[in-house]
DNA sequence: TTGAATGCAAAACATTTGCATATAC
DNA sequence: GTATATGCAAATGTTTTGCATTCAA
């Protein structure tokens, strides 16, 4: 028995689509795999060569479409924001930032935490740190009023 | 004196655009006046449209230039990732990601500082938390060595 | 059988580039 | 005066959408 933990999540994709009513097509599973098998954190177009193998007449956008019914059921999500568009900033004072899902406000916040994320890739020789961007998403005090 | 802090701004921005050999213009100060001045993390549009009526014939193109050459200088940001694709991870363990800027590689590090992150702002109620994602930019020790 | 997913083509959207003109130095 | 920045137009690259066909349930 071999691919134990990729079978497994493949039954756990199946699972989920059943449950959200969502068909199991070879698509679907095939670009689910090819980014479980990544360690490349792979874009549409890198995933749509990577099965035109083993689905030959797939087509770029049932990859990006497939991405998000994916990312719908949280079985992938994306390394990169949320954001479309790029937003800018010139408040250098250490902070970090907290986009709202539901208003998709970005709200400065005030961590104790970014300069110790610095400190601990330094020390872990990880690599030499240029800045340190952390993003929390989640739904802020106004919405989360709101239905 | 109103604006003090604007205008040392300013003239921070004067200063860093001679020692680059930058032409100090209408439009560069206009539009990081307008990020200065804007606590929304405004997009290259929201720009345009704030600065129209300073800079009449200005062009979108122009502010992105702007915006491209005021981030070189350092005195504005992206708040949104460096990426100009959407990447796709199915790995759910707590790990951030370290972005190098060299090799545009994105390596998988494990901090751990994502769980603090959550705990603070849940417990500043701050707002409810969907994911953390912490994204350190830099350099990886393999680009480090090379020229 | 039937509604959802796909493939194809075209559109949409943010961003970038080539080039002639305007402008800071 | 000269090199850089700008405005305009067109192009680029990623992602999305409309629609007829295919296919999973």
């Amino acid at each position: 028995m071999q691919n134990t933990e990729l079978n497994k999540k493949l039954e756990e994709l199946k699972l989920r689509c059943k449950k959200a009513n969502l068909r199991v097509t070879k698509q679907r599973l095939e670009i689910y795999k090819a980014i479980f098998e990544s360690k490349a954190h792979p874009d549409a177009e890198t995933l749509y060569n990577s099965i035109k193998n083993k689905v030959p007449n797939v087509a770029l956008d049932t990859v990006y479409r497939t991405l998000t019914s994916l990312e719908n059921l949280n079985m992938v999500f994306r390394v990169d924001s949320l954001l479309a568009k790029a937003r800018f900033d010139a408040d250098y004072t250490p902070h970090s930032h907290f986009l709202c899902t539901k208003c998709n406000e970005i709200y400065d916040i005030f961590l104790i935490t970014a300069q110790d994320v610095k400190n601990e890739v330094q020390k872990k020789g990880l690599g030499e740190v240029v800045d340190v961007n952390i993003q929390v998403r989640g739904i802020c005090p106004k919405c989360s009023g709101k239905n």
